[in-house]
DNA sequence: ATGCTAAACAGACGTATGTTTTATTTCAGA
DNA sequence: TCTGAAATAAAACATACGTCTGTTTAGCAT
């Protein structure tokens, strides 16, 4: 185990191809990363060996080497591959220019609901495996996570001075209401009995009445 | 690693001291199972090795397989300690008995709110290190954590038939509820600004909010 | 004291792992 | 056709790990 964790950014491997073609090589490295990260979520981190993702990439054990610097670096790509867009997507998609209070939550929410679900094997896999992370790049993944939820406080007070929701505390709300994103992702085990569409219709009603009064 | 997973419940070693002090063997494996949750909550399951627990106990590293018959024992016992009680308290403490659903689910939830909360550390451990488990173990943890939903359908659905509670699909609201009790184990990083109380509080109010029509 | 036995111990064993290296092959472009 | 970067295969390397073995220690009944 490689106890020294490297300061630079992860991804900005030491040793890659002189130049060659950059793009060529990104995209090769997002290969591994896909390929890796489904590994990774059917068997755990340390469970994968180097090997597992050159027989499963296809690309020769040494050859990996030319595209990432190492096994942790895989894991960093891939905490960076399904957090950003979660994210990144709310602020552009115009939520936040959303005048009513209700609809803009209600919009986020939805969303943000639908895109959880479809990556949930990979955010269980973030639970986890957020230990392995080097300590400069986990701060980072934890921005971004108090990121969303200051997204969601900022909604929830809007609507709290508008009168139209009402917590005790608009910061916890906002805890809670990003957890309970999570509850398909770690609890599918135990939800198997709802289809898709009615998981996420009982996950929305849940969290919407937690923070409107008399909700639907 | 060992891929085999034995058959045999964990805890009952293969070869423990012949025949001995068994109640002085007992209490050095929990001391063992004590010593290593510490390690496998700050370093991770994989990333704590055979010499870490030695060291930590004070136990030769050889003696140690006197006590315990495999590093994947010691985790089977720790999910043994710390689970266990969970389950099986509220059962006990005759909240069974109440008689009005909603003193019923206040009862229930507040205790099991401060047991979570003082052995967070542990339910965080538990949700990381799940994976590890052999397959036979996992499905009785698993049917444990499904008792304990089931425990609280058991009390919405009273609630629900005397009117004083109001939610959509029970099932679905105990498995949000058991999932809510995590809040703190899994997000404390983003928590620490609430002291233990003002959490619980918030905890509860939030929780109970999504089952009793105007609650508080 | 003596002899017995469970517990403690140090060290070794075999394997698996992340990473690097080396020698060989492929193949597009000049 | 020649060249050189990129891919491959295989092996090597250093280390770390879980587990086991053989031996010593220490407490205790005789």
């Amino acid at each position: 185990m490689n106890d020294q964790h490297s300061i630079k950014a992860p991804g900005a491997a030491q040793t890659l191809p002189e130049t060659g073609n950059p793009e060529a090589v990104n995209k090769r490295q997002s290969q591994i990363v896909k390929k890796a990260s489904r590994l990774f979520i059917k068997k755990g981190y340390a469970q994968t060996t180097m090997r597992d993702i050159s027989k499963a990439t296809g690309i020769n054990l040494g050859n990996l080497y030319n595209y990432i610097s190492s096994k942790e670096d895989i894991l960093c790509l891939a905490f960076e591959t399904y957090h950003d867009p979660a994210v990144a997507w709310l602020e552009r998609k115009g939520v936040l220019d959303i005048e009513d209070p209700k609809e803009q939550l209600q919009t986020a929410l939805h969303q943000i609901l639908i895109m959880t679900h479809d990556v949930m094997n990979d955010i269980l896999m973030m639970y986890r495996e957020t230990r392995v992370l080097p300590p400069k790049f986990l701060k980072i993944v934890l921005k971004k996570e108090s990121d969303l939820v200051d997204f969601f406080e900022k909604i929830i007070t809007r609507g709290m001075e508008k009168k139209v929701f009402r917590v005790r505390d608009p910061f916890f709300a906002a805890n809670m209401l990003v957890f309970q994103l999570s509850l398909y992702p770690l609890r599918s085990w135990n939800l198997k009995r709802y289809t898709r569409d009615e998981f996420l219709a009982l996950a929305e009603e849940t969290i919407l009445k937690a923070i409107i009064p008399d909700y639907a």
